[in-house]
DNA sequence: TTGAAAGCGTTACCAG
DNA sequence: CTGGTAACGCTTTCAA
């Protein structure tokens, strides 16, 4: 009759608690408590309920719930590239802990670019999001952190360091960790290490890194680091490492800052006859922040990346319910001596 | 005096378009102007409005804009995990060309279970989507593809190579490159495969990637083709080669899947004393399809996973735009030989 | 146990 | 060129 009739004319649009309500001869506010609090009304009643939703194919519009309430369930995530499988995996644990916990992924990244990064952080701000994750070129001095700080903004940091201490970050001691690999190398009988690194600009992990290379080279006594830095989207290793590896005297080690460099760095030294153990290109694809090359084994830093996001997601939750305080937690690294990394602690299959 | 109360009342909470309007003695409409149609607007007008913006920090609640328009400018992704390259570069891709138009991504993971890709896209289409852009465990017959073909929303399917041509799909000929490296691998005189594949239950593209293998062998008058399937999370290829590949007769190569399927391969041969080139783990990590090892050359397929992402999202803006019908888009594939791959064509650093 | 109604912040129509 | 105002779909008091 007229219930119909009002049906057929709402069909055009996608159904809408008043629709539902309709069907059912309730009122839309009952629908929405079978929605959100089904245990507070009578079985029979959440049967009709549910029973019309199915049949109009309701689906609840998160808008119009994100319009009234005050939380979101929505967290922005901002890294600088996904094509850096460290960046990748870490967010994959930020997902899967927001997929535990109900809540939805907004994700952008910056490309190291610190104008987007801001762009970035804004767009997510403007979605109103619960709070953010955010992996930065640099952390200190941010005027990202500092807005975020001013509007009162949950966010963690994620393998930024900051020397701010009121700051929430989740990361490894980059200085720490380049500092005991190159140790471990000179303990191994090197004595002339050169540093691979990305550019200090775009990435704080990167000059901290150098900080605990060039700390270790001093306390051994040893003479001046050497440091070949990786300019943006920079293929030709080969050509920066030929004076190094081939000179005289040559360096007898190199010392990278990241995973990718790493892998790099092995194809360069390949490239200029020198034997790098073969599973070590395996090696440098999981986790690990620091590696160390042409020497019988093949040091690294190894990091869990996705334990990462998954702790910064549970870090960023007690901070949105305000059961936690800022600051920064360091998280130990382990070294390793290469055969052990590999890359298939996970599933596999593309 | 009054204004400035009701600015001080206000403070608590986030400033909305009424207190700016309020601020700049102009109306709510006029300030949506502003921000929507600047043209439309005198300058001066629009410099008052500006500035009380400024003033107030305001920021638009994308919330509000949503539940009003019928677009949201927003495109939900769907991966089986951002664990493995392939899918976090595609990501990284998307992600890339939505800046570029200034679409928000909403990103979410299945981890290959169809269940959580059913539960994904219901929040995705909660989320109201303007589309979305899939990899599905299995495209055919999948109640995903149902619903979103019955509800009408525009979606692509990525890396899916689905049956049906009435559905949009960008990937590459899974068959095909399986049996072209096949093919190439038998030209170099093996006469023993194996082919190592992910489940075929959490990836069409496993299976179709394994009949393109089983022809070429046919097709050459090749014994039966061997299969060692990788399960879920297993790590120990190792055990599961070892018969094939130290047994009587010994297989003479591999054809693998995936480019992680193809790492830990090597990692296997390698832990069996076989020797492998140098450079192939190298080149395992960016957009190979499928890969060969244990021949004095590596054969693999070579996909820009990235780049496909970026068509993924324009295809998509076609569609929802109208302006473009569904179809599948087969990408073609080149064979490289091994020492062309590396993973350094994008920028590094952590 | 249920319903009426007041918004949440925005857009867009229609008058002025 | 500008302003008033009615939605958008939902949550949440307050009454009944």
């Amino acid at each position: 009759m007229v219930g119909a009739l009002q049906e057929l004319l709402s069909m055009s649009s996608k159904p809408t608690m008043r629709d539902v309500a309709r069907k059912s001869g309730l009122s839309i506010a009952t629908v929405s408590r079978v929605i959100n609090f089904p245990d507070d009304v009578p079985a029979e009643t959440a049967r009709i309920v549910t029973a019309a939703m199915a049949y109009l194919k309701y689906r609840p519009n998160i808008n119009g719930r994100r319009l009234k309430m005050t939380q979101t369930r929505t967290v922005g995530v901002l890294v600088p590239t996904l094509a850096n499988p460290v960046f990748a995996t870490s967010v994959q644990g930020i997902e899967q802990e927001a997929h535990a916990c109900g809540l939805t992924v907004i994700l952008m990244s910056s490309e190291y670019d610190p104008e987007r990064e801001m762009a970035a952080v804004s767009t997510l701000l403007n979605n109103r999001v619960d709070g953010l994750i955010l992996t930065l070129a640099n952390a200190d001095n941010n005027p990202v952190v500092d807005l975020l700080q001013a509007e009162n903004i949950p966010f963690v940091l994620l393998f930024n360091q900051p020397s701010r201490g009121d700051v929430a970050a989740i990361s490894v001691d980059n200085a720490r960790s380049a500092f005991d690999i190159t140790n471990a190398m000179i303990a191994k009988g090197h004595t002339s290490l050169a540093m691979v690194a990305g550019r200090f600009e775009s990435s704080d992990r990167s000059r901290q890194r150098y900080d605990g290379f060039c700390q270790a080279l001093q306390a051994a006594g040893l003479e001046n680091p050497h440091l070949v830095q990786v300019k943006f989207g920079e293929a030709d290793l080969k050509d920066q490492l030929e004076d190094l590896l081939c000179g005289e005297p040559a360096v007898t080690g190199l010392v990278c800052s990241t995973d990718m460099l790493a892998i790099a760095a092995i194809s360069a030294c390949r490239s200029h006859g020198l034997s790098v153990p073969d599973d070590v290109s395996v090696g440098g694809i999981d986790g690990i922040s620091v590696g160390g090359l042409i020497t019988p084994k093949l040091c690294s830093a190894v990091q869990p990346t996705q334990e990462m996001g998954q702790q910064a997601l549970a870090f960023l939750r007690g901070l949105i319910k305000g059961q936690a305080n800022p600051q920064s937690l360091l998280l130990p690294h382990h070294l390793s001596d290469g055969e052990s990394i590999g890359p298939f602690r996970r599933r596999s299959s593309t």
